[in-house]
DNA sequence: TTGTACGCGTTATCAA
DNA sequence: TTGATAACGCGTACAA
């Protein structure tokens, strides 16, 4: 009691050697059943329980391990994301180490060098920064699987959404609903995701012979304090929009706060899935995916991967988007 | 490129020795500059990385490890609770290492076990199966902290929400607000969570002279559908509750849905906070309590006893819940 | 300033 | 069937 006994300890109770306990407790069968005995008696008096890293220094033997490196657990996004990887690889036997990157850039960089240095056997990382040549350089030592981003040269697997195409579907609709003014709450342009979503905006309203009025694009820090003020900001004028599209989670409840504290109509359709949409006051769309697939697919790829080797060309998988509607949406 | 080298083959392409190479890179400083020079550029050639498991090795130093077992990081309760504990425990450059215990009561041995192997300093655990026994040998041996649930004999250190406190006070409030008929929308008695929220709404019925109307009370499996099903079986007699009260995230999101289908107007007072309540089309009230402040007790805990020892006394807290209303509920 | 010997907990290999 | 020895990758202690 108090610390935890090693091989050693036991084979010293048991009176045998340590290579007797190690071969009695692997099941090998080639042990007397008499010392078989004896050894199982001091493990369970002693407590001992078996030391996965001294077994993996034998021989270079692999860890076990794959690191997730995610800025935020709390949002919900990352953590059905980590649930998803988890699930794939927990089959294999693999364990999930967590790397807390922080908002910060440095921090990703910190992260993924910690993981490294536990010797993961591979790597799924949320990219933020522009930290591309950290990673495209870690990615030739071992494994990593890019998720949401994929590295400029496309050098590691990487898994995202189809932001374009989600985000062209959602502005289209919009126009063809009817709507004149139509405004996009959109996201920093250091992300990647927020780029594509950007695009796919300009795109639909292209596609149907809106000119680019950038005038309303509004793109937005991290913030949600600075969301609910470009809300404010932008429906306070003489000529407000009639419908909003807003580039995440986070935007879309803003324009959902805006609707319930004015009291006037909005037509919303907002990126990424929210649980509750169904139960809202105000009727909403959706451009929905499911981050536990997201999960899954980054799972696989690191798989294959760590089973291929590093020489193989990458693989990039992108998930599709479905546009679901909530409330009294489905009928405007 | 391919694998990562060792300190070996960095002394080897340097042609110095691995001790040499070792002292380059911690700085000791008593390494000539000409040879430092030589190991930091095989250093880059080669890209080595340190090893941290090899470190740790040495003279049975500690591992840098803190385990997590949950049954579902996709529940954002057990992801805020993640954060929560990583926040501290990074602090103290810790590692976070995830054990999914899945649904089944196995899976939190498993996990728990496969944590240990990896000898992490310290597990927090929220349990979920009638394994206490397994727990309660376990904390003899590493430092474990339970969450939400603490064990039969206490032995292990734990944090735990008010429940008894939140759903009396919940109780009582129906009833100040006038209601007759309330129901309460439990859980299964398989968790001390369940047995103490419905033992807080007996109490708070029996302090304002309500007799104990066990019929109205259900209690529900894990199961969402088993809730959707519940109400509405609630609902449909001649006496129908004018209030209820759901004792976790899950029945007051069936409770709404019931609400938002049938129409009828219903009080509704929930447990465990939803970030989008504002939003939601009916008034509700929600015990609310912080899942990341629990899991930065619980980090602290764990702390406290990694560097106490096993020996001290277990140290218990409980943190407080709030409740809040959200839409028009306040003035009900 | 640099290198050698040893130990950490476990297992592969070979010897008894 | 059992045990002794070496090895894994690194750090500590000591010797050169």
């Amino acid at each position: 009691m108090g610390t935890i006994p090693t091989m050693r300890d036991v084979a010293q109770r048991a009176r045998v050697s340590p290579m007797t306990v190690s071969r009695t407790l692997r099941g090998e069968g080639t042990v007397g059943p008499e010392l078989a005995a004896r050894v199982l008696a001091a493990v369970e008096e002693l407590g001992y329980r078996h030391n996965d890293w001294a077994r993996g220094l034998k021989s270079g033997s692999s860890s076990g391990l794959v690191g997730l490196v995610v800025t935020n657990l709390a949002n919900p996004f990352y953590a059905e994301l980590a649930t998803g990887v988890d699930r794939v690889v927990s089959g294999e036997s693999l364990q999930l180490l967590f790397g807390s990157s922080g908002d910060d850039g440095g921090g990703e960089r910190r992260a993924a060098d910690g993981l490294a240095a536990r010797r993961v056997e591979g790597l799924v990382v949320v990219p933020t920064a522009d930290d591309d040549d950290f990673l495209a350089q870690l990615c030739h030592q071992l494994p990593v699987v890019t998720v949401t981003s994929r590295l400029a040269d496309a050098q590691a697997d990487s898994v995202t959404v189809d932001d374009f195409g989600g985000a062209r579907d959602a502005s289209r609709r919009l126009v063809l609903e009817g709507h004149e003014r139509i405004a996009f709450l959109g996201l920093s342009h250091a992300s990647r995701t927020g780029e594509e979503r950007e695009r796919g905006y300009l795109a639909g309203q292209e596609e149907c012979g809106r000119p680019r009025d950038r005038a309303r694009i509004v793109t937005l820090a991290a913030d949600e304090a600075e969301a609910d003020r470009q809300m404010w900001r932008l429906m306070s004028g003489p000529e407000a929009p009639t419908a909003v599209f807003a580039a995440n989670n986070r935007n879309t409840i803003a324009a959902c706060r805006w609707v319930a504290a004015s009291g006037d109509p909005l037509r919303i359709i907002g990126f990424d899935a929210i649980r509750t949409a169904g139960l809202f006051r105000m009727p909403i769309s959706l451009v929905e995916y499911s981050a536990e697939e997201l999960g899954e697919r980054a799972g696989e790829l690191l798989l294959r991967r760590i089973r291929g080797g590093l020489e193989e060309p990458p693989r990039h998988e992108a998930i599709a988007t479905q546009l679901a509607h909530y409330g009294a949406a489905g009928t405007l």
